[in-house]
DNA sequence: GTCACGATTTGT
DNA sequence: CAAATCGTGACG
């Protein structure tokens, strides 16, 4: 039977289990994609790192839109970094997809290897070319957890989660 | 309007 | 360790 797509009531929970149940899924868009194997979550609230902590502004609006769909956003004015929407509707949550098996390491080159751009921001992941497919579910002990890369502040938190081989 | 900074990557 | 490179948010 054809694969199908993550469910709008897998986002819209709290953003560590999202981020946690992304792991082993399969991301694809325009034939190229493969397994989540390494993500971040960023809190709508106490999340100094997360762009949201600043507010509802024009570039953060999609995060309080519908969950699943895709947050991408222009980092350091060359590298686009995709997020998947998290939390019920009008709550700020998101998931960083850090590296996607087979595309290799790093929220930048994947979405370049990938094709993904600032185009892509808003898009439904459960209606576009760009979505996500269910698969089995990353046992919890193959889920090593961390502080997240590359930020200042907040800097702390364990909020990455990768999926061990 | 102006300005400092960043959820990165790559080269020195 | 530093450059590349530009949109965003803070401040006035």
């Amino acid at each position: 039977m054809a694969a199908r797509v993550l469910p709008r009531s897998f986002y819209a929970r709290p953003t560590v289990e999202v981020a946690r149940g992304l792991l082993g899924q399969r991301l694809e868009f325009r034939g190229r994609g493969g397994r989540i194997v390494e993500v971040e979550a960023y809190l709508p609230e106490g999340d100094e790192a997360a762009h949201a902590w600043r507010g509802r502004t024009a570039r953060t609006e999609v995060l309080f839109g519908p969950p699943g769909c895709a947050y991408v956003f222009l980092a350091y004015g060359m590298h686009c970094c995709l997020n998947v929407v998290a939390e019920p509707e009008g709550t700020p949550g998101c998931v960083l997809i850090r590296a996607v098996e087979g595309w290799g390491d790093g929220p930048g080159k994947l979405t370049r290897a990938l094709g993904i751009t600032l185009e892509q921001n808003g898009w439904d992941l459960l209606h576009s070319p760009l979505r996500i497919l269910a698969a089995p579910a990353a046992r919890r002990e193959s889920i090593t957890v961390t502080p997240r890369i590359g930020i200042r502040r907040s800097a702390q938190l364990p909020l990455r989660f990768v999926l061990e081989s």
